[in-house]
DNA sequence: ATGCCGACAGGATGTCGA
């Protein structure tokens, strides 16, 4: 199966790119972040004609997360543990049936926590807490999982086109990036890392001040496996080629094989 | 350069993203 994800910065905005981009690599399962949009206004019509079946959480203006499979979506669970009144839709679960076994998607948009010092960046490490505690709590299972989307992390140096530039950023904190590393040591897997050693692939680019042509990124975007995924993994990629196109997001696709 | 761009809600321009 290919299992893909992509913050898609306003699915009504990015349709014609994301239907585009379906019928070119035609993924199994995606996952898709900051749709903008509450459940009922999901354009789940154009991607149910290309043979998916959708799963929304969203909402009004802001956030929303949503996951599309060609195969039925069960037990489909929105939101994280531990958010009383916490209303951003940021976290949907599902599980997948293949034809070797089953595999479990999380649809995942962390907080982007600037500016630092505030109760938005305090905001972003508590929910990426949350999000360890339900990573941790899914291992019982020990079958395939894949908590993949955008995590507003930048893991290492590597993973950035100047530290410095983004020192005093949320997404390069010690603590942000202390907190996606507490989920790997889990035994959770950086797929892309796994499979490519080269430093300096990005998965966003701002759209201000040529970002995308003089190559200013980050890679934010991330795919962690379980163990029992990791077996499986046959491959990982990121989908560079779209963020050249007309009206593009500011992420592009990150897309893994995995054999289920 | 506390900006630059883009989406949203709403009907001008402020909020948010990263």
């Amino acid at each position: 199966m290919k299992i893909a994800t992509w913050n898609v910065n306003s699915v009504k905005a990015r349709l014609d790119a994301a239907v585009q981009w379906l019928k070119e690599d035609s993924p199994d399962i995606v996952c898709l972040q900051e749709i903008k949009c509450t459940d009922d206004t999901f354009p789940a019509t154009a991607f149910e004609e290309l043979g998916y079946n959708c799963a929304v959480h969203g909402q009004k203006t802001y956030n929303g997360v949503a996951i599309l499979s060609k195969r039925p979506l069960e037990d489909v669970t929105p939101r994280l543990a531990g958010g009383e009144g916490d209303g951003h839709a940021r976290y949907l679960e599902a599980v997948v049936t293949g034809d070797k076994g089953v595999i479990r998607i999380a649809s995942i948009y962390a907080p982007n926590g600037n500016p630092i010092g505030t109760e938005k960046f305090s905001y972003k490490l508590s929910w990426l807490e949350r999000l360890h505690a339900r990573a941790r709590a899914l291992l019982t299972y020990e079958e395939p999982i894949a908590l993949m989307g955008d995590y507003n992390v930048i893991p290492t140096p590597e993973d950035c086109w100047d530290v410095v530039a983004w020192e005093n950023d949320a997404l390069y904190q010690p603590e942000a990036r202390a907190a996606l590393r507490k989920i790997e040591n889990l035994g959770y897997v950086d797929a892309f890392r796994t499979c490519n050693a080269q430093p300096y692939q990005y998965t966003f680019w701002d759209y201000q001040a040529g970002a995308w042509q003089k190559d200013h990124g980050i890679r934010i975007d991330h795919i962690l496996l379980s163990p029992q995924a990791v077996d499986r993994l046959k491959g990982c990629a990121i989908d560079k080629r779209v963020r050249g196109r007309e009206k593009p997001s500011d992420h592009v696709p990150v897309w893994c094989e995995v054999e289920v």
